[in-house]
DNA sequence: CGGAACATTGAGAGGGATCAATGGACGTGG
DNA sequence: CCACGTCCATTGATCCCTCTCAATGTTCCG
């Protein structure tokens, strides 16, 4: 059933320790590979699900960054989260079988289609496969608490530095630098994630800047002062120090 | 192994649709009990579990309102959910075997202990538990990007009226009145949730209450005008958990 | 070159936070 | 049954962080 031409089996994927084979022995790596049906391009801009889309499959990033947003009602939209390879897109359709977000390749892009159902017929197969498949959605729930927690108590400088915190930890997972990150969203995503405006965005970027914390060059980020990043990052313990 | 004293077979439990055993056939219902190994009783303000604990298993709540919170660095804390009877807690701690929140009851309570392995165990057994399960796991991470919606692009007015709206659909599908809710919590574990100081809340159910849309007195509340405190919370038509 | 998309910066306004005081509700003990 | 303390909620006055509105700057590309 491996159909496709331009496929990398999951065991030769750069990416098997941090996607849905993770955790998984050699001989079960061999197996895992029934599960995806499809490998498939997309162009920058270009979407891959859409809000209120039929739920079919889960996607695994294998090249290039994604958001997911979700519209409101008055046509603003919200981004719910960024993307990189190795994570997994789409669990959010799984409730009632339609997707409650779009996601979005903010650059072309790469991803391994996953069909529910092969996922779980394999799962009495393959040894730990309904386990990991279990810490990727807790993962996921777990990662959304982080981000309420970041909405509902932390100002906007706060937010900002955890934000980058939290981007290049999981760069540097995928073997990336720790302090240089080039960023793949706008100003205006990166607000629409963090519940601040672009000018605020903005203003913040400057202060840090100012404040010799890091370099920024458009969407080039220099991170210079590691610590302070992250000690802004984690709550304000004296930020209103009189 | 159904061992408890004061069991209720799931059978018989009038959660059963809400909660794990939600669309599976009565012959099924018969099997899912195995699951359940001991049903516990808390009283309010008790702990089910703790940030750091060890994950042993999931909980159903079978009687009474609970909360989640994580804690920050500084000491204080934030509420990430109110939970009431029929759902699961626990979700969180399946990623790296420890809990990332504290569990505790918001009024004396009942729980159903379901241990994650016999969940897996049972799970070819019995027609359609994964599938229901992964869907228990998808509405976690969908309620979640409600709220992240809520605090990342309401204002507080908004986020009260949503929190409302939320909370009596949620009632309703137990059962209870459209109209009329007695609130499990303090304004300010409210606010913690929402994102705003308990000044603020009592402020905008103080206004809710002149603009005619709800009476306020103490925690019950009734609502007088469902549609216009559903206008007020537009922007949050989702998130309408199981 | 000129336009479009994106980003920065400034001035002013407003929503919610903070500080502070008062008001109930409830339980305990006299 | 009342006095009293505690916990919780309400209300007011003031401050400040972030939004809004507006103008300018920068990069990219046809």
């Amino acid at each position: 059933m491996n159909n496709q031409k331009n496929r990398v089996a999951c065991i030769n994927c750069n990416l098997r320790k941090l996607c849905l084979p993770s955790g998984l022995g050699s001989q079960d790596l061999a197996h895992i590979d029934e599960v995806i049906v499809v490998r498939r391009r997309l162009k920058r801009c270009e979407t891959l699900f859409c809000t209120g889309d039929d739920f079919a499959m889960l996607y695994a990033i294998r090249r290039g960054f994604f958001k997911t947003s979700t519209a409101l009602e008055n046509g603003r939209e919200q981004v719910t989260g960024f993307q990189m390879p190795g994570e997994i897109l789409g669990l959010d359709g799984i409730l009632d079988d339609h997707h409650t977000c779009t996601a979005v390749a903010l650059q072309d892009a790469e991803v391994c289609f996953l069909p529910l159902d092969r996922i779980r017929a394999l799962s009495p197969l393959v040894n730990g496969l309904q386990h990991h498949f279990h810490k990727i959605m807790s993962g996921e729930i777990v990662q959304e608490q982080g981000v309420m927690l970041m909405l509902g108590s932390m100002q906007s400088e706060e937010r900002l530095a955890a934000f980058l915190v939290n981007l290049v930890g999981r760069l540097h997972t995928r073997g990336f630098s720790r302090t240089e990150v080039i960023l793949q969203m706008t100003r205006e995503e990166i607000g629409s994630y963090l519940g601040m405006k672009i000018e605020t965005v903005s203003r913040i970027f400057t202060r840090l800047m100012e404040q010799g914390v890091v370099k920024v060059n458009q969407r080039h980020i220099h991170i210079l002062d590691q610590v302070a990043l992250i000690r802004r990052a984690s709550q304000f313990e004296g930020a209103r120090a009189s």
